[in-house]
Order: C-alpha cells, then sequence, then structure tokens
DNA sequence: CCTACCGATCGGTAGG
DNA sequence: CCTACCGATCGGTAGG
C-alpha cells in the first residue's frame, strides 16, 4: 500500500542538506559543493534531482512561508475575539518554527536572494503573512480591546520582529517548549513587560 | 589647520560602499569586485587602503556595535527607574538605527561571517549588548515594575528581536522619526498592545 | 550517480 | 591607483 520510501528519497536528502546549510552559512554563503558533500555525492550528481540552486532556495521558501500561512490565516478568521486571536495567532507562528527552526531562519532572511519571478511570488505570501496579523490588530482596535495609538504598521512591524527573530535563539533541546514561549511571548507583546497593578 | 580631507578619504569611500553593499546583498553575496565598482576603482586597487574583505567586515561590525554600547550602556546604568531605563533604551537604540540604518543591518546579520578572533570580539559586545537590557529588566522586577514571569531570557529576547528588526523596514524618508519609532515601539512593548482599562 | 570538464568569477598579490 | 596575473572555487553540463 505504503510504497513510498523508507527513510528519506534523493531529493529530501538533498532538501533538507539545504535547508541546513542555507540556515547555518546563508544562501550565498553556501555551494552546491557543501550541499553536495553533506549528502554524500560528487556536486555533479545534484543536478539529476534538481534543477538550479535558485530553485532549491525558492522551493525551500515556498514549502516554509506556506506552512506560516495554514497555520495563521484560518486563526486571523476565526471568530474569536482579537486577544484570543492575537494570542493563538503569536503561538501558532512559534509552533511553527518549532517544528523546524533551520527552514524559518531561511524563510525570514534568505528570501532576497530569489531571482524573478520567485522573488515576487515570496514578497506577496509574506505580504499576505503579515496581513493576518494586520487584519487582528485593527480588529482589536476597533472592538476596543487594542490601543488605537499602537495600531499602525510600527506596532505590526515591532510584533513580526520580535517574531521573526526567534529561530536565532529558539532551540529544541532548550527547557521551554514552543507552546510555553509562544505563551510568553504572547504576554509580553500583548499586554506588556509592565507588571499588572495588584488590586 | 584642518589638514583632513574635506569630502572623504578613499578609505572612508571603501568603508561606506562596503556597508551599503553587505547591507544589501550580504557579506557573501558581495565580491571585492562590486566594492570596487562602487568605489570606482580596479579590484586590485583596494588593497593599497585596507587589508582583506574579513578585516572590512570586522571593522563594519566593530564600529556599529560600539555605536549601540556607547549609547545604551550608560542609560542601563543611569539612576533613573528600571521603567525610564528601559524607556530611554529602547529610544537610544531607534535613534542609533536611524543614524545608519544600512550599518545597523550589517552589525544585526553579517557578524556570524567573521573569522576569529573577531568572531570572539563581536559576541562578546553583542553580549554585552543585551546584558544592558537584561540588567534594566531585572532591576524592574526587583523593584515591581516589571511582571516577574516575563524577566526570563525569553522577554529579553523578544524585545531585542523587535529592536534588532528595525533595519528591515525603517526608512530614512519615512514619516515617522526615529524619536516617534522609538516611542511607540517603547509603548507596544513596555506597557503592551492592551488598552489601558478606562477608569 | 560518476567522470571529466566548461567558462566565469573569486580574494588577493607583485611590481610598477 | 593601474597592469597583469595567481590558484582556487563557483554553478552547471555532456555523456555515460
Amino acid at each position: 500500500m505504503n510504497s513510498a520510501p523508507v527513510v528519506s528519497s534523493a531529493k529530501a536528502s538533498i532538501f533538507d542538506a539545504a535547508v541546513r546549510l542555507f540556515g547555518e552559512q546563508g544562501y550565498t554563503g553556501t555551494s552546491m559543493r557543501d550541499i553536495a558533500r553533506a549528502v554524500g555525492v560528487l556536486p555533479g550528481s545534484l543536478y539529476a534531482h534538481i534543477d538550479s540552486k535558485e530553485t532549491l532556495l525558492s522551493e525551500i521558501v515556498d514549502e516554509g512561508i506556506t506552512s506560516f500561512l495554514h497555520r495563521v490565516e484560518p486563526l486571523a478568521a476565526s471568530d474569536e475575539d482579537a486577544l484570543g486571536r492575537m494570542r493563538a495567532a503569536i503561538k501558532a507562528h512559534i509552533e511553527v518554527v518549532g517544528e523546524n527552526p533551520e527552514r524559518s531562519q531561511v524563510v525570514f532572511h534568505q528570501w532576497r536572494f530569489l531571482d524573478e519571478p520567485n522573488l515576487s511570488r515570496a514578497i506577496e505570501k509574506r505580504r499576505r503573512y503579515e496581513h493576518a496579523f494586520v487584519q487582528i490588530l485593527d480588529s482589536g482596535v476597533r472592538t476596543g480591546v487594542f490601543n488605537p495609538r499602537l495600531s499602525g504598521r510600527i506596532a505590526v512591524f515591532t510584533l513580526l520582529g520580535a517574531l521573526n527573530w526567534t529561530p536565532q535563539w529558539y532551540s529544541p533541546t532548550g527547557s521551554a517548549t514552543p507552546s510555553e514561549i509562544g505563551e510568553i511571548m504572547a504576554d509580553t507583546l500583548i499586554t506588556g513587560l509592565t507588571n499588572p497593578p495588584s488590586r
């Protein structure tokens, strides 16, 4: 019934090595020879499985952004209140980072090295992702739970900056789970660092 | 009396071009030929003024981190209360970004391509910078103005992530000044997105 | 997936 | 700052 390869196809091995190396050394700092060495194959052999270095990056970035979109866009459109949706979106983001921190690192930092038309496609998907957070923020301002003074692009960039930075310090072997990290980040970003006044 | 060059020395031109290109294309994505072209000189001529590509990166990163340290470390040790120090530190950070967004971009994203011993020196200075924020946060927790539940490294990384992301979207020609951006980011991070309850 | 290779480009240098 | 060049490495291909 299941005739899929048990461990990993050649294409998948190349993909995995590229994700890790593009994440660690950057796209322009990684050579096809680096990838071939990691896979255990000679450089020319890679091209039996992939079209080009740029196509490889494009597929990694596209798959990555798509998994963020698939988790967060439905949340942004749910019928929970804005506070709950914002908390859920932040937690979902950290969980997707936690599923594949290296791929997330590539998604946030290496997309700029894409050529057209892949570059435009990636930018459009990033814009859609940002829009999901803008939507939640605006809705919270309308219903009075979010501060109208902070509704602009600066607050969204503050939020997304904090979220996009997580692959830089997240460690799968650390003591905090993605869910716990998401809770603390949601608290920090939604209610701030200030101690709630005791009453 | 003043025999310094009126406009810009050769070394400074190379430095400026490298800051811009390393920021836009990354260190590994920029060739010495790119820099030579930007300066208007042949590639080999660069080496009359600089030692190597890596030395150039190291000088840019070191000068950059140092200007963040020089502004924020004194604030962290000032005798204002933690709330005021945190606000001042956030504003100072954004102002330093505003003074030279491209150099800041290099400081936050390209330091990893340094070789030893420059790499260790850069990491140590980054650690000192992070420590300034940890100090303010801890002090605020002790005096009761900051939420103890958010005192750990996750809150600091949330804060620094938001700050370190700013060179990605800050535009010197945009409508908000660094000071205004700093105010809004300080509000977002310190008091959060939530609307203060009317009373 | 290997052998053998292509033209282009890389960081850097000697000598002027 | 230019001329002229070095050996190494780059992404990618033809043919098997």
